[in-house]
Formats: structure tokens, sequence, C-alpha cells
DNA sequence: AAAATAAAAGATAATAAACTCCCTTTTTTG
DNA sequence: CAAAAAAGGGAGTTTATTATCTTTTATTTT
């Protein structure tokens, strides 16, 4: 559903608002290795999250990526808006191009309230809310040293 | 979602499904221009859902492919298996391998709801059931005309 | 039996997504 | 000011998906 590229924007993401702040900058190094993800790809999306102000940025030694309050306020949408674009969760489930309320496709009453109800929770909950959540409950944002745990 | 391949095989079948039987097969080619598919690609799709007797075929002058009672009792489901798999439906939102309701993902209790719910639905109708739907209630699979329709 | 028709099968080509590499720019620190 | 650290940006490679082309096999009709 997702690309692996917004998948990996959205994991950097959190794991940013969990553990950094306008201090404690994170190298591209250290974040991909604590995702287990492919560096310079992820390099890229920070970029790009960056350039869209979903994340921040600063250069130089002592420098990396962080996560302000004002990051905090976006939500995961927004996230999934900067990479993989919103086209997709528009379109058909079956691919027709005219499918809707009046020229339903067959499964087009089936898919669309969950769709909506399922993007309605991505655009409303902040990262901020999100990282939280994460903190309390201990969601699993990366998967290092798991197969340590499973025994 | 769904690959393109998958939404042709389910489209093509569903079309079957209400134009097609025992006595009166269609060629590959009427199929691909009444969907608006590519021909030779659709082909390959059929010839894997003949395979797994999703559809049925006979070679030959009078030849095609056709749909029987039997074949109309699988479900979406069997399509969607047949042409992507379902491994991608089993995976965790945000990629993880390791995500389930004792390790979920930040996300996992706002999607695995949806997502068995949905599943679900595709399970259990038969795609005779949505073909008669199709019939009564006019669904959309095809958009052959659609610009004709719109003015 | 021969010709024609249509699916089956295999090999190949084009496109897009995922991922990598290398070089540039900015910023800090000794 | 020089060296090092880290993000920024562009080009290139690999892999998967999508699509096509060609040959073979089965069936029917004449």
């Amino acid at each position: 559903m997702l690309s692996n590229a917004c998948q990996y924007a959205i994991r950097s993401t959190l794991y940013l608002a969990i553990h950094s702040d306008e201090n404690t900058r994170i190298g591209v190094k250290k974040i991909a290795e604590e995702l287990e993800t492919p560096q310079p790809f992820l390099a890229k999306l920070l970029q790009q999250l960056a350039k869209s102000k979903l994340v921040s940025s600063i250069k130089g030694p002592n420098g990396g990526f962080y996560f302000t309050e004002k990051n905090g306020e976006n939500a995961l949408w927004d996230i999934i808006k900067c990479i993989d674009g919103t086209d997709k969760f528009d379109l058909c489930f079956l691919g027709l191009a005219i499918c809707g309320d009046e020229n339903p496709c067959p499964v087009h009453f089936i898919v669309a309230p969950f769709k909506d109800k399922l993007l309605n929770n991505f655009r409303d909950k902040s990262i901020s809310k999100f990282a939280e959540e994460i903190t309390i409950s201990g969601r699993v944002i990366s998967l290092k040293d798991f197969d340590v745990l499973k025994e």
C-alpha cells in the first residue's frame, strides 16, 4: 500500500520525533542503523522531508536531522503526501478512472468507507501524538535487536 | 494496493461471469477491447486464472474463455491470491516484519481492523454474487464509451 | 485430412521503483 | 584558516513490474 520509501520516511520521522530535539541532532547513519533501512536511500528521503519542513536539519559537524514542536504538528498524512503523493489513495480499487458514488465499480461501496475512515485517522492525529503514544505504550518502529528479544 | 495485473484479472473475471457461459466463449481480443486493457498482457493473466480454475477456457475455433457455475463459487480473494499473492496483505503497514497485536507498530491498531473487515468482504462474497449485483445495479467494470456517456 | 482459429507457453522489451555512488556545499572545531 | 563532519544534489545501477512478440498446441469446420 505504501512504498518502501514512504514506510522508511514515516518510521524515521517518528524516530526523530522521539529521540531528537533542537539541540540533539541525529545523523542519517545513526537513524538508518537504528531503523535498519538502506542508508543512502534514507538520506534522500530525509532531504525530501526537510525540504517540505516535515523534519528539520542542519549541516556541519554536530549537525543532523532533528524534530521541532512545529514539525510535530503535522500528520502522518503529510509525510505520505510528501513521499508517495496522494494520488493512489484517490484511485479506484479496480483501477477505473471513473468510479464514485454515482458510477461505482463492483467493490466501490465495500472499499470506500474503509478508505475514508482510515485516511481520516492519518489526517487527524498529529505526529507528536503518535510519538507520545509510542513512548508510553512501547510501539515498535525498529526491528533492531528483535531476534534477541524473541528468546 | 492491487497491481494492474490483479485489477485486470478481477475485471475480466467479472466480465466473463456476466457475459459468458459453457456455450458462449469469449476470446481475449474481445475481452481486452471491452475492458480497455492491454491484450497480450491480459492473455497471460487469463491463462493464469484458467490454470487455477478460476475461469474456464477451450482452444480452437469458437473457443475462448468462459465462466461456469463452479467458477462462480470462488471469491475475489481467490483471484487476488492467484495473481498478486496474499503476502502484501499480511504485511505490516509500515513494513515491519514483526508487527501484531503483541508487538504493534504505531499504526497497527488503526490499520488492522480495517484490513480484517475489508478482506473478509472479499473472502465471503462469491463471484457469482458480485456478477449478479453488477447486472442488477449497473456497477461499472469497463470504461468503454464512458466519454460518450458523460455528455 | 487440411485450413483456420484461439489458447498456451516461452522469450524478450520497456518502464518504474528501489537503491547506490560521487561530488558539492555548509558549518563547526582545532 | 584548514580539516572534518554532515546534509544537499545529480547521475547511475539494479530489480521488479508491466507489457509485447513469437512459436506451439489443441480444436473445430470444411
